[in-house]
DNA sequence: AGCCGGACTTGATCCTGGTCAAGGGATGAC
DNA sequence: GTCATCCCTTGACCAGGATCAAGTCCGGCT
């Protein structure tokens, strides 16, 4: 019988095609990520300038609070996470970032990191040198979109995450947002595991730790979904988009 | 003697050079909005495709949730805010635009906006067609990177706002950059004219109108701040960051 | 002037969610 | 195997903030 880590372990190996070497101009993914309105050419120019990071396990420093921004990084596989920790070593963290995702974007204003990020599972990103990228974008208007349109993601989600309403719609939310944005292997992941622990949705969520517990059990007797340790089942899918709010729902 | 609208029609058309005729490369506001990394040449290139609008009226909506997203606009005075209104009527404040930032960001992942941007004061907007911005951003790499800069910033807006964990924590990170926000002239602005109302702070904020009141007294008690109707005077930064917590101070 | 309506404050009461503590189950070290 | 530890759940209690309602001030309207 499988433990907790061993599922994580398989489910993030079998996102990554881990040990593929695949370019961007054929990731399994880049249709989700940077390479998303390039076509091939274009794409393996892309994958020119870009490094695909060791397997880093989890609990592992990417980034630091206060480095120079020198990269943008994309998840491969796996998953991270954006922290800050304030003086009485409370975690507070701001945004989960799953395969396909960018990293670092927030850094770009004045140069520096302004949070911690670490890897929640093993996990793989590529790494695109930041000045690389940019001039590889001033030369390929594609590319510059696509950047954009990634970024534009990024905000939507940060706007859906600071609307929520009461906790439970925060959750909701939440639930919905990590289906949808987890690797879409066809359609709608209405069955998925999740990467972070309760301790770490709690911290994200920004509600105590018991209370997320309550709050789970209270999606489950509702019916809106089912949750065994990690893995989760959506099994209404639109009760649960009223239960988040209307506010939210806008949101890829 | 000058009653409320008085005065913030008088801090609008002073913050606007209202009636200038100013291009792009001689903005008083330039160096914080998209010209901010342009040589003068380049921003006067910028200039081109521009269009300042009309002076618009109080409450008057700017672009509605569901309409496709023809133009950037940035805020050239005044005030405006992004709603998302839900079934029942409530209506949930995203984000203030103030002077100098840059709206519908978040409509290029999908084309289509998904808030109502309405005006909070009146306002003047400059409105940069999408095509011709997109175009003239692949022709200029410092327009690219001082637009993803400002992009970033928006991000970490966010970040700033959906990280605050209690009210008065939320309430004083609110106050601490709007300070930072409105034009500056200079400094910080530790005495300035919130262009909102009540209601509306309290509705970004996600916190119930009278809660907010009682919030506010509590920082004046504290020494933190006065505050008389919209005018708002920072008597004690260094307190007030503290009690926004550690997390929400980072962002400029 | 007098009236009305909207913005803001203040008070009383209720409930959501935080805090603290105990307990179970699985994991990892020895 | 045993023990310690971490993650998660559950319970009891408390507090921060919501809700509802009254009351004030101010500005706009007739």
């Amino acid at each position: 019988m499988s433990t907790r880590q061993d599922k994580i372990a398989e489910a993030v190996l079998q996102d990554a095609n881990w040990v593929s070497t695949h370019g961007c101009d054929q990731c399994p993914i880049g249709q989700y990520c940077l390479p998303l309105d390039l076509a091939p050419a274009q794409a393996a120019a892309l994958n020119k300038i870009r490094y695909l990071s060791r397997a880093l396990e989890a609990g592992q420093s990417l980034v630091h609070s206060g480095d120079r921004l020198q990269a943008i990084y994309a998840v491969r596989a796996g998953c991270l996470k954006s922290v800050r920790v304030d003086e009485e070593g409370n975690e507070q963290i701001i945004d989960f970032h799953l395969p396909s995702e960018l990293i670092g974007l927030d850094a770009i204003y004045s140069g520096i990191h302004t949070a911690d990020v670490v890897t929640v599972t093993m996990a793989k990103v590529c790494i695109f040198p930041y000045q690389a990228l940019l001039s590889l974008a001033s030369r390929h208007p594609d590319l510059m979109q696509g950047w954009l349109r990634l970024f534009s993601k990024n905000l939507l989600g940060q706007y859906a995450h600071g609307v929520d309403n009461t906790a439970d719609q925060r959750l909701a939310g939440f639930l919905l947002r990590i289906a949808l944005r987890l690797p879409q292997r066809g359609e709608l992941n209405e069955r998925f595991l999740l990467p972070m622990s309760r301790i770490e949705i709690a911290r994200h969520l920004r509600v105590a730790n018991g209370t997320l517990s309550r709050m789970i059990a209270r999606l489950q007797a509702q019916g809106m979904v089912r949750v065994d340790d990690r893995m989760v089942e959506i099994l209404d899918f639109d009760k649960l988009k009223r239960a988040a709010g209307a506010l939210a729902s806008v949101t890829l």
